[in-house]
DNA sequence: ACTTAAAATATTGTATACAATAATTGTTAA
DNA sequence: TTAACAATTATTGTATACAATATTTTAAGT
């Protein structure tokens, strides 16, 4: 939920979410609040406020005494975090095929970021597609006008995002552009059962992409990741 | 999410969510930083961390260079709060019907709040009602075992509190713990639809309990509301 | 070379200072 | 009395200082 008016510790949490969705940010990385100062030109206690809100949602972890790091969510974690995904995705698409039908909802944004997606997957750029995949979901729940639905899931995009870089190699299909459009097609077809059942199919197969076996590696440095 | 360690301001955001809960701080009460330095004890840097957190889960509404003030949800966001908990707490409820299913699930503790509830309902302490009755369901999504989905929840609750604060008339029957009883039947029941459609029924009986025709009025002092 | 311990450095936790802004009070005029 | 405006007070936004804690480096001993 951000302020109503806008202050600056948004801009450290939107910077962070977007270093974490281009890849930059990897997980584990280490933050500290006065290196950080330099980079964005405001002063610790600015800085730090934008942790603490990362912290509060996740995606930071910090602890007591020590710097923050990203994220690096376990197996359990992750599982955890698509259960909890489904459950609110689940409820973003009922509301979804509800105000299609009633003719309330505008598909033309979502649709073309599909489109976008097919382009890039076709023409193998990997690294900008997570971006959009991610951007794809949080759309979803932005359509439905509910910005406590929309803050619920906020946090668990990017969380994603981090159990994808740890655990999804190159060749899984992890956030599949196809299943986003069957799911866009399942809502057009004002099939409530089938649009229930593709979100939920679709997060189970992004978790089943997964490749839970590798050897978790965390890198230590952030120079020039923020633009 | 709590810090992993605690930290000071999780005293502030813990006696702040216990004052809703408990209907001693009330929808557009007004929390000057220095007026609490002095309740707390703790600096004003601890107690601002602490509006923070609240201000980032809605609980508390900030306006640049103004005072925080405890939120009061209007008619449509009391709406969206309690469609927002339907997606969540039928995922809650379908985890637990599965979990219950595998014999995985021990109930004693919810059977036990719901009891209370009854005791108190019978005796008409309606105060203490709308702190059992949040307690019911957040103690439902921490049967989950998914911190993703109780942080997701959270922040509902007390929002939920305060709505019933401003919209719920004195024989309204906001929360009902019948509804949380048969609830917990349908759960151990096995009977997924049921126990589902349990708790979409009880959430828009809620929100259909409610009288958004009330004049909104607004308190201002706030003086021993924290013990 | 390797380990251990101590010293030095860096970073966080908290309090506080000061400027910028909002809220309040007081005064004057109609 | 009430309204409008000015002066005062109170409160927030941000930066910074200092103590407490962690991390790193250095040095000594084996």
């Amino acid at each position: 939920m951000s302020t109503t008016l806008s202050t600056s510790s948004d801009d450290v949490v939107e910077v962070i979410f977007e270093a974490i969705l281009k890849n930059r940010l990897n997980p584990g990385v280490k933050l500290s609040e006065i290196s950080l100062q330099e980079e964005f030109g405001y002063s610790r206690s600015v800085i730090r406020q934008g942790f603490d809100r990362l912290v509060d949602s996740g995606v930071l972890i910090h602890k007591k005494n020590q710097s923050v790091r990203v994220a690096c969510p376990t197996e359990q974690e992750t599982k955890q975090i698509f259960k909890a995904r489904k459950a609110i995705e689940s409820g973003v698409i009922m509301i979804l095929v509800e105000k299609y039908h009633n003719k309330q909802l505008d598909l033309t944004e979502v649709d073309s970021l599909v489109s976008k997606e097919k382009q890039l997957h076709d023409s193998e750029e990997l690294a900008k597609l997570t971006r959009l995949s991610c951007d794809f979901h949080l759309t979803l729940a932005e359509l439905c006008d509910n910005k406590y639905l929309v803050e619920s899931l906020k946090p668990l995009i990017p969380l994603s995002a981090l159990a994808a870089s740890v655990y999804a190699d190159r060749e899984s299909n992890f956030c599949s552009f196809a299943e986003h459009q069957e799911l866009i097609e399942a809502i057009k077809s004002n099939n409530l059962k089938k649009a229930s059942d593709a979100i939920n199919v679709h997060l189970d197969h992004c978790v089943q992409s997964l490749n839970f076996g590798v050897q978790v590696k965390t890198k230590n440095s952030y120079s020039h990741i923020f633009n």
